[in-house]
DNA sequence: ACTTTATTTAACAATTATATTAATTAACCT
DNA sequence: AGGTTAATTAATATAATTGTTAAATAAAGT
């Protein structure tokens, strides 16, 4: 599908759908119907969503008579995690400062409620 | 272009020439131009790489005269980040057993060099 | 053998993504 | 004003993704 396993990975974690799967899938494993049954959309559509992901290295798929238990595989997710990673030290300083910048303004201007949610600015 | 931020952000790190101008932002701010640089295709489609990285909230992007200075912007990252560090607790279980496996069987049956290099399996 | 159950594959349509060339915008320089 | 430079947008072609329904595979139950 993909030449390159990070695109691969990158590209399976996309799709709402599939982060899902994956987040139900923590939990334990699950066969396929299972898998489904939250899911609106047809049997088939789950079936290319778990080939993506499978062949993505973020889950194996063992078969048992008719089913296929599906389980995580940690591997890609850490790969994808430490291509991530790379950038902490930036991010995590540019981070830092943006944080200090908010609670300067928020102390000084307008001072807020305790545990009132403070949502940073993304100006995408 | 995707409702969900997650999902834009995923999609926007699954291209490798996207990834690769991440790299290269990482060591400093750059315009256009100097991006574009390194790559074979097109200044168009180099510039609509970076729009999809700046919808993603990946970089930012301010107009200096003629000029357009892209800076990375860490926060879509971050939360990048933290999706896939909600499953560390599986995977990092999983993965030290995996490495433990590892030794031993490399250990036991063919004891290698120290550093040498040691990939564990991926099937896809 | 026949039917049911679980899942995948095939065939198809609709949407989205990516690259190219050509045209456009916008600011600078002389 | 006219030309150059930097970058984006438009038009277009092609490929990839995602969903649907219908058909196929494959094992289990009766």
């Amino acid at each position: 599908m993909e030449a390159e396993p990070l695109s691969a990975t990158f590209a399976a974690l996309s799709d709402p759908t599939r982060r899902a799967i994956l987040a139900r899938l923590v939990k334990g494993e699950a066969l396929v119907g299972e898998l489904a049954d939250p899911f609106t959309i047809c049997l088939p559509a789950i079936s290319r969503h778990l080939k993506v992901l499978q062949q993505a290295g973020l889950i194996e798929r063992k078969a048992e008579a008719q089913w296929r238990r599906c389980a995580l595989n940690p591997e890609s997710l850490i790969e994808a995690a430490s291509w991530i990673d790379r950038y902490s030290d930036f991010w995590e300083s540019r981070f830092d400062a943006l944080e200090g910048f908010l609670k300067f303004e928020l102390n000084s201007k307008s001072p807020r409620i305790r545990g009132q949610q403070r949502k940073p600015k993304n100006d995408n």
